[in-house]
DNA sequence: GGTTGGAAACTTTTT
DNA sequence: GTTTCCAACC
């Protein structure tokens, strides 16, 4: 028996189809993933070499899982095989040969703070009212020209007389001359860039034809123009296309990404096999055919229902409460009993919500019933501000055009340079046609900048001595250094504040990162790592092995899958958003809403929770919402609607509140009571209380083991000072931080 | 040149 | 409710 024979006819086909484009319609569970694998174990099986294979993907995550599958099913030769991300893939290319397009080849890459950065300069140097014009809107057109391969005099052209597009597009080409100054790209450019080489030269492209000569694309519904110009001039030469997608999964509209890219491939290759995948293996019917009665709202998709042998299941569930709090109650509670009953463990659970802020409601629940948890997105790792400042200090070392990352720096701790001097060292560089760094090489030429030029001097020595040091050492030791010279973590530690604690944290983890890059990369370089950082998503360092269960949007979650999952905040205004339902062209918008809650659904395994809450807090005021319409669009027949009729609902409510009234006031007796014996005998009542005390070992679920430093009396609450084996010391509320003592 | 406090903006989603 | 920005002060 080949390992072929464990698919079904449909995936085998499109296994075996390998010569010509080919167009598989992967409906959410139909093993997609598995169907690209096996092809590339089939294509390597028939003789093709390996290093002529080329599989894109969006994320990290998605690349490493299917490299980590194909190394399975290969074995020997695999690594030669090219599985990236699309930004991925063109820096390889880039580094290689972006010369041509009068780049250097240690270029900087731009993420959206630093983009905001260059972008705050252009409306300078151009006398832009940014309240007019705002620096995020700007930003937005510009990026939105790139995803469409719209150049700065393209835009000019197009804009015509519209004086408002004019200004734009001057604003862009400023733009994009900035870049070039400091040797940088940003995101956009990444992929456009690349197509612009190929376009250009033609001999890049037929390098790199002949190199990839079989060419499979993941997530194909959430390609750009600019993506897929990118893909069809690859594959211009073999027609060996193979794209993989989900016009029903399509949710990156806003980021430019093209729909009609997979709704008229067999238009733009007529000769394309159409293969569809309508079997899912992940859901209950129950999960599945909610997911088809939503979806089947939406016009304009290629027409599918997908069907399972699974089982029936349980009824999807769908729970309304009072407010927020009591969602998140209800959830948490949930997640407790499955933990007690020993039906799943942590990781088996998922909350998905449609905006990044509904997350903290949940996280305060998960802390309290001492749940382990892990949130993904928000803040991006590395675009916290001691990491993006350390990140500096290397992209300064690595680059030395990268302006934006000098003057984060210079200045960073603080060595008295400020404003006048450094517009001084601008104008100077301007004025003898230099970099910003060259200039602050020279700092004593410079004029009127006086005693600038002593406190300049420091930093640029330091600068220098690790150019010289990049040569035969670390990246791990050049952070070391920096951490070091310039009293970088000195000024955290003596702060000694929660807030200079977390930082340190982020430092240490960042400097594991390093460590491990240095170990584990094949050819490890200040560029190699400077580039993988920048290319890191937040969903990439989620890690199936850990037990914690996953808190993030429905966009992140798209691709993964989950026994239970929770999609909470099912209220129309948060989502569908209000921003879409105001929209100029509301079908269209809340259509993409639609794919997105089908992307939800779809993401259960085995229960599906839905839930919504009457009132809450939005932006700090308080906001009555009706049930979402996409709940509305779900049958009875799946569905098991807990929410009693507007009556009853009140007459609860109101018992509710009474119930409430009478705890808080059976509390604020106890604590009454409570008190004075405190006061008397501390250490007895502690010891009883806490169950631990000074000298213990405890256990906290964040911060590990650690030992009892201090415990002092608050107002409502223990204060407990621990000094963390790995954290450091914190100070916690007892009630709060739960601590567990050890035997 | 640095610190501080109050006002204003922000929140839809991100490689 | 939170973060970011800017002006007035030190």
């Amino acid at each position: 028996m080949s390992s072929y024979d464990l698919l079904n006819p449909e995936q085998k086909e499109a296994v075996l189809h390998t010569e010509g484009p080919l167009l598989i319609l992967a409906g959410a569970g139909s093993g997609k993933t598995r169907v690209l694998t096996h092809r590339v174990a089939y294509l390597i099986e028939q003789g093709t070499a390996p290093w002529n294979i080329l599989a894109i993907t969006f994320t990290n995550k998605a690349a490493g899982e299917m490299r980590e599958r194909v190394d399975k099913l290969v074995g020997l030769g695999s690594d030669s095989i090219w599985v990236s991300t699309f930004h991925s893939t063109c820096v390889r290319i880039l580094r290689r040969y972006i010369d041509r397009l009068g780049f250097d080849t240690s270029f900087s890459i731009y993420d959206t703070d630093d983009q905001k950065s260059v972008m705050k300069e252009v409306c300078k140097k151009l006398q832009i009212d940014t309240k007019v014009y705002r620096e995020r809107m700007l930003l937005g057109a510009i990026s939105h020209a790139k995803d469409e391969l719209i150049s700065p005099e393209q835009m000019r052209l197009d804009a015509g007389a519209d004086w408002n597009q004019q200004k734009i597009a001057g604003v862009y080409a400023e733009y994009q001359a900035q870049l070039r100054k400091n040797n940088a790209l940003d995101f956009d450019d990444l992929i456009m860039k690349t197509v612009e080489l190929f376009r250009n030269c033609p001999d890049v492209l037929d390098y790199y034809q002949e190199r990839f000569r079989y060419i499979m694309v993941d997530e194909y519904q959430d390609t750009n123009t600019a993506q897929f110009q990118l893909v069809s001039l690859l594959a211009a030469k073999y027609r060996n296309l193979c794209v993989v997608g989900d016009d029903d999964q399509s949710i990156y509209r806003f980021r430019g990404a093209n729909i009609m890219n997979i709704l008229n491939f067999e238009q733009v290759f007529p000769d394309a096999k159409v293969i569809k995948l309508e079997q899912n293996y992940r859901s209950t019917s129950n999960i599945l055919n909610a997911a088809n009665e939503v979806i089947h709202h939406n016009q304009g998709r290629k027409d599918k229902r997908l069907w399972t042998d699974n089982g029936t299941g349980v009824p999807v569930r769908f729970r309304q409460f009072q407010n927020a709090f009591e969602e998140a109650e209800h959830v948490v509670g949930n997640i407790v009993s499955h933990i007690q009953k020993e039906e799943a463990e942590y990781k088996d659970h998922a909350i998905l919500y449609r905006t990044n802020a509904q997350s903290r409601l949940f996280e305060e629940k998960l802390i309290y019933a001492n749940i382990p948890y892990k949130i993904i997105g928000g803040v991006n790792f590395y675009a916290r501000k001691e990491i993006k400042d350390l990140l500096a200090y290397l992209k300064t070392v690595d680059n030395g055009r990268d302006e934006v990352a000098v003057r984060r720096i210079i200045n960073v701790p603080k060595r008295g340079i400020g404003a006048t001097t450094l517009s001084r060292v601008g104008e100077f560089a301007v004025a003898n046609d230099m970099g910003f760094y060259e200039a602050l090489l020279n700092a004593e030429e410079i004029p009127g900048i006086g005693r600038g030029a002593s406190k300049v001097l420091p930093f640029t020595a330091l600068i220098q001595t690790l150019r010289a040091k990049q040569e035969y050492a670390k990246v791990s030791e050049l952070l070391e250094t920096i951490l070091e010279e310039t009293g970088y973590r000195r000024e955290l530690i003596l702060e000694g504040t929660d807030e200079s604690e977390a930082r340190l944290e982020n430092i240490d983890e960042l400097m594991s990162k390093v460590k491990d890059y240095d170990e584990n990369a094949e050819n490890p370089s200040l560029s190699g790592f400077l580039e993988e950082v920048a290319l890191v998503a937040d969903i990439d360092n989620l890690e199936e092995e850990s037990n914690h269960v996953v808190l993030m949007t429905l966009h992140s979650a798209k691709g993964l899958e989950f026994p239970y999952v929770y999609m909470v905040g099912m209220e129309d205004g948060l989502f569908p958003s209000y921003m879409s339902i105001v929209a100029d062209n509301p079908q269209e918008e809340i259509e993409e809403e639609r794919r997105l809650c089908y992307v939800g659904i779809t993401r259960a395994k085995k229960e599906l929770t839905l839930t919504a809450a009457r009132q809450r807090m939005v932006r700090g005021e308080i906001q009555y919402n009706m049930v979402s319409r996409f709940v509305k669009e779900i049958p009875d027949e799946y569905l098991e609607n807990k929410t009693e009729n507007p009556g009853q609902r009140a007459k609860e409510a109101k018992e509710q509140r009474i119930n409430q009234r009478k705890q808080a006031m059976l509390e604020a007796r106890r604590s009454l009571r409570a008190k004075p014996i405190q006061s008397k005998m501390v250490a007895a009542t502690k010891a009883s209380h806490l169950d631990y005390g000074v000298g213990d070992r405890v256990k906290h679920i964040r911060f590990g083991e650690g030992t009892v430093l201090e415990i002092t009396e608050g107002a409502k609450d223990y204060e407990v000072r621990v000094n963390f084996d790995t954290a450091g010391v914190k100070k916690l509320f007892a009630s709060f931080a739960k601590l567990q003592k050890i035997y």
